[in-house]
DNA sequence: ATGGCCTCGGTTCGAGGA
């Protein structure tokens, strides 16, 4: 089985460069961040055309997830339960024996914003569901944009980064606490390029610079992260024209 | 040099992203 994700900042228009990638790479299940599309403008029909169904929970302009699989769903869980959000970031199935979870993290915009107490809450919210899922589903996988980078290794320039949003030590903490639910970063289970980032911002060059991030991640439970044979990212879509400035991450597991 | 770009909604700019 191959999972993947990929943040894709706006489906309506990465919607060719997320066919093209699902041809070329032929994963079991994709999972989507930022679709920015409500569920009636969803592309469902090239999707299904390309030998995809889809989950899908998204709302106008900002945030929406999506799940895209070659088998059959179940179990279907929108956000997280018993967390009152009207922002559309969790999408949840069952495939194939998996526990996929479709997350798009909040960003929190800066240390001292509003918005940086919500996405605590959030992690904490959330780190708490998985803790109950993982009761009842032994082979999980946790996919998304997580919007931190676990460590200084997955930072180009830790020293400029200090004191910024995706890399504090309060969220680098959140993080530790799902990994010990019972995951393992499914990246770093296997050896991995220096440098080896997700996200480039759109300025500056970054990406020709490799000024980047890892925050997207693959985060597998135990019993699970012993069938993963792989993880990767695959920055080609990054160099195509008008790229969403995530690339997707890739693992491969043996069931 | 603390900006620089992209997307959306809806108009020619502001919000949000990371």
């Amino acid at each position: 089985m191959k999972i993947a994700t990929w943040n894709v900042n706006s489906l309506k228009v990465r919607l060719p460069h997320v066919l093209e990638w699902l041809e070329a790479n032929e994963p079991d299940v994709l999972c989507l961040q930022e679709t920015k599309l409500t569920d009636e403008n969803f592309p469902i029909e090239p999707i299904r055309a390309a030998g995809y169904d889809a989950l899908y929970s998204g709302q106008k302009t900002y945030n929406g997830v999506a799940i895209l699989s070659r088998h059959p769903f179940s179990e279907r869980t929108d956000g997280i339960p018993g967390f009152e959000d009207e922002q559309k970031r969790v999408l949840s199935a069952t495939v194939s024996g998996i526990r996929i979870i479709c997350a798009y993290v909040p960003n929190g915009e800066s240390l001292d914003s509003a918005k940086f107490p919500y996405k605590l809450k959030w992690l904490e919210a959330f780190s708490a569901w998985l803790k109950e899922e993982l009761v009842h589903h032994s082979h999980m996988a946790v996919l998304g944009d997580y919007n931190i980078a676990p460590e200084d290794r997955d930072v180009h320039d830790p020293k400029a980064w200090e004191g910024s949003v995706l890399v504090s030590p309060e969220e680098r903490a959140a993080f530790s606490r799902v990994l010990g639910l019972g995951f393992r970063d499914s990246f770093r289970l296997f050896d991995q390029e220096d440098k080896s980032f997700t996200w480039w911002d759109y300025r500056m060059n970054a990406f020709r610079r490799n000024m980047g991030l890892r925050i997207d991640h693959i985060l597998l439970s135990d019993a699970l992260a012993e069938k993963c044979i792989s993880c990767s990212i695959d920055r080609l879509p990054r160099k195509l024209e008008r790229p969403s400035d995530h690339t997707p991450v890739i693992a491969e597991v043996i069931m």
